[in-house]
DNA sequence: TACATTTGATATGTACTACATAAATACAAT
DNA sequence: ATTGTATTTATGTAGTACATATCAAATGTA
């Protein structure tokens, strides 16, 4: 049998160590015993006992769970649950450089999914004031190109404002987050395309238009990156 | 001054551990030598003797780096940076029970934002086998309702196919993490309400339909959940 | 009694040591 | 050339020790 059929069919032992166990197993502690945000834990060695482990490990599956949020410690007082910040973690992780290609992609189209998919909520929500700051934002950003750069701080500016328009702060960071990958995906093209629909005419259309006049022209204003996309 | 001012102005003293600089550290140190997929990084005792601290610290930082994939370790090779999984830190914070209400709304509105939002990548994908497959689960289901349970489970297997049929693995699995949230936050509605459009209609519209149509009839199909949403 | 101060106990944070274990390397043997 | 053996090295785990912060009780004071 050839070497490559080998690692196919085997494939190496997921060893894992006493911290992921300990980690795992304090998880579903934690869910079990139906803990809620406040709630005091056992000390680390009483943990360290009861899981028969030393407390060197109890700590490095503690750490991680403070990472997340998941957990608060404090001296003396002990640790307590706490509701993690679901996007900080995810925030850790999200460096162009590290992403496999294919991922990288796919969190390209993810973003202009969630774009496709602003306007009914964006419409439920937008405000006059909103729009006239859209306004401001659309129009101090000259049509002739500065450069890469210049234009991408556009963009960013532009459709940032308009996620904080739905008032949804989760998915506002999210495409936050995103944005930098967004970014890196885009230069890699080489010569820089733009859509039909400007800024400036996405904000008439929220002025006066429908939601489905404003969807029509933001998948207009997308068009060179839904070109991109391979089937 | 009033005690919340105080509060409000000074906050509690982030008091950050070892740990928490130890793990900014590497990463700022993998970050700025660029490191790639692969390479090898100092054993522990060389990072530990570097930054001025315990090997105990530097394990504990190195504990969350492993558990959100950015490294791997092995016994006597050492340590390799690797390509984390960008949804793996994600699955492990996302309990409803954990949650804070407002981003358990958040997350919501980020779900129906993407269901909105799939049409163009939707249509630019599917392939007839797959509808023929997900006209297969929409007949499996009998709009009989047969309990909360079975509905649910009717909505995850007919909306999982869509995302699959995307051909977007991170957004499929992204929108599998978020079902839970979505399930929980339907949960809590007393009278479950169906929209007017049937996951059937919405089968023959993606074989005859308009990527529009299909979208106003996702929009019809999701009406009462849109409804739900406060101004 | 009410309030301020001191003291003690306790849980986390950090350091250090020790040893088991796995794995790469070199070398010997068949 | 493959297999077996010894050595070395880095991680994995255990255990001890102590600093530090903080809660709680005891003590002192008005």
């Amino acid at each position: 049998m050839a070497k490559n059929d080998l690692i196919k069919d085997l494939g190496p032992i997921a060893q894992r160590t006493m911290a992921d166990v300990v980690e795992k197993e304090l998880r579903e502690y934690l869910k079990k015993k139906s803990f809620k945000p406040g709630d005091a834990l056992p000390s680390e060695n009483e943990l360290a006992e009861a899981l028969g482990v030393s407390r060197n490990v109890v700590r490095e599956a503690l750490s991680r769970l403070r990472m997340l949020g998941m957990i608060e410690t404090k001296k003396r007082r002990g640790m307590i649950l706490s509701t993690p910040d679901i996007l900080g973690s995810f925030e850790r992780v999200l460096d162009p450089l590290i992403i496999d290609d294919s991922t990288l992609q796919d969190i390209f189209e993810l973003r202009l999914t969630l774009e496709m998919g602003l306007a009914d909520i964006l419409y439920l929500r937008k405000t006059k004031k909103d729009i006239e700051e859209l306004e401001a934002i659309a129009k101090s950003q000259d049509p002739r190109g500065k450069g890469q750069a210049f234009r991408i701080n556009n963009e960013i500016a532009f459709h940032g404002k308009i996620y904080r328009m739905t008032g949804n702060e989760t998915l506002t960071r999210f495409q936050n987050m995103l944005l930098p990958i967004f970014g890196y995906v885009i230069s890699l093209e080489k010569v820089p395309q733009i859509g039909k629909v400007s800024h400036i005419d996405l904000v008439n259309i929220l002025k006066d238009g429908t939601k489905e006049e404003f969807r029509q022209g933001m998948l207009e204003h997308l068009k060179p990156h839904f070109n991109r996309l391979k089937k």
